[in-house]
DNA sequence: TCTGGGGTCCTAGGACCC
DNA sequence: TCTGGGGTCCTAGGACCC
């Protein structure tokens, strides 16, 4: 037997990030006739987001600020409004949630809603209607005007917002899937990038009818069972995947793209040391605890290299990122010995901090105490309350961090670090 | 023109184990 | 004495997305 098609929606933020900075600040950003958000002090950004009118000029997202700005040079740069932005996109969701019985978040300014089951509720309320009040009930909830797409699946939902834009609506009926995937350029489906997209016209699939008229052999034998079965899926308009909230999470990182190269050992461990202190902070707010450390750096020509170690034990200390990270960094730098444009610390094989190490108590049993102390965990939880009451620069790391118990460089009493102006 | 920062997922090869 | 084979974990790299 056959199941009622699904109600699937994604609801997507029209330039969020542009529209987030306006709200704002409605005297400058919100003033600004064309808008560009993005750029950083380096003068190294790309384009976060544009406004439409800028959009007009070629500029989009992705593009470097000084060639947008050659595009436009009457464009006002802005840079992204980080706090806002988490803040205002909670906003939406928690909207969202109201209205709807399964959300997930798939980025800062997407959301998938599945509406099926919802009818009883809302009588035989169309898709196209539930999308209107919802679109509307954010608006007037959160300030932020959203477009929605929907269809029977998150394939053609998001395929679907892309006609919705912006601040409409546009759903697919049941049924009519394949009949609208037709219609899509293949580089537009998600998941066929620049480099898929450069095979398939290489072989002569210009064309979504050209994907599904070739024979299965023959996209089997050049890209593989799996894929070729997945792209005659996507071809179709069919992608099973549920909506699902609460993910759990899979990594957290940091990453810095220098004003300048780099190329002093020692410039490079302080930064280093920075990222790992902020993603070490993000893992502990999380409360998760991670086994996996890993170090990333792009040379002056842009490649990127990467190096990887995973513990015997999952940590939670500044301590053990921060020395974990500093001998993969050493291990980077027997290979690329040039100057440094990007460094970056992420963290992985994150697990939740059970209660277990919570309770502290056992930890003496396990053999944690190998990577990080009982002293390093309670000093990491005195940093983060001390950076919680007077700025994240109230504490900067000194050299009590690599020698436990050192005395020659004693921290300064936070009241007289920066940030102490707001107690 | 000179290429951000936050993520997810996949692949391939080597180590290791049974 | 000729080198099985499957499963799992780990690492590096890359594609892709917003």
């Amino acid at each position: 037997m056959t199941s009622a098609p699904r109600r699937i929606l994604l609801v997507d933020c029209d330039t969020f990030f542009v529209q987030v900075a306006r709200l704002e600040d409605p005297e400058g950003a919100g003033r600004a006739l064309l808008l560009i958000v993005g750029g950083s002090p380096s003068g190294r950004g790309v384009v976060t987001s544009a406004d439409y009118a800028v959009r007009r000029f070629g500029v989009h997202s992705g593009m470097p600020t000084a060639q947008a700005l050659r595009l436009c040079p009457e464009a006002r740069v802005v840079p992204v409004p980080r706090a806002a932005c988490l803040e205002r996109s909670r906003a939406v969701r928690r909207e969202l949630e109201r209205v709807a019985p399964l959300v997930e978040a798939a980025s800062i300014d997407e959301f998938y809603l599945d509406l099926t089951g919802m009818e009883r509720l809302f009588g035989e309320e169309k898709m196209e209607e539930s999308a209107l009040r919802i679109r509307e009930s954010v608006l007037r909830e959160t300030g932020i005007s959203v477009s929605i797409g929907g269809g029977s699946n998150r394939l053609v939902a998001k395929l679907a917002v892309a006609r919705a834009k912006p601040a409409g609506v546009h759903i697919v009926p049941a049924g009519q899937e394949a009949a609208f995937l037709r219609t899509v350029p293949p580089g537009e489906i998600p998941g066929i990038g620049p480099a898929l997209l450069d095979e398939l016209t290489r072989r002569g699939l210009s064309t979504v009818e050209d994907i599904l008229g070739i024979q299965e052999e023959w996209l089997t034998r050049w890209f593989g069972t799996e894929r070729a079965a997945w792209l005659r899926r996507r071809a179709l308009g069919v992608d099973p995947t549920p909506v699902q909230p609460g993910r759990p999470r899979k990594s957290i990182s940091a990453e810095r793209t220098f004003p300048k190269d780099l190329t002093e050992d020692a410039a490079l461990e302080t930064r280093l040391q920075r990222l790992s202190l902020e993603v070490g902070k993000a893992l502990r707010d999380r409360e998760l605890t991670a086994r996996t450390v890993t170090v990333k750096l792009r040379t002056s020509d842009f490649r990127t290299r990467q190096s990887a170690r995973t513990l015997e034990v999952s940590v939670t200390t500044d301590r053990a990122i921060d020395r974990t990270a500093r001998e993969l960094l050493r291990d980077l730098r027997v290979r690329e010995r040039g100057p440094v444009r990007l460094l970056g610390v992420a963290l992985g094989s994150l697990q939740p901090r059970n209660t277990q190490s919570a309770g502290r108590q056992l930890s003496l049993l396990d053999s944690a105490s190998e990577e990080e102390s009982e002293r390093d965990i309670q000093l990491s939880h005195a940093t983060d309350e001390l950076r919680r009451r007077f700025g994240d620069d109230a504490i900067l790391p000194a050299r009590t961090l690599d020698v436990p118990g050192s005395a020659r460089h004693p921290q300064e009493p936070p009241s007289t670090g920066p940030g102490r102006h707001d107690s």
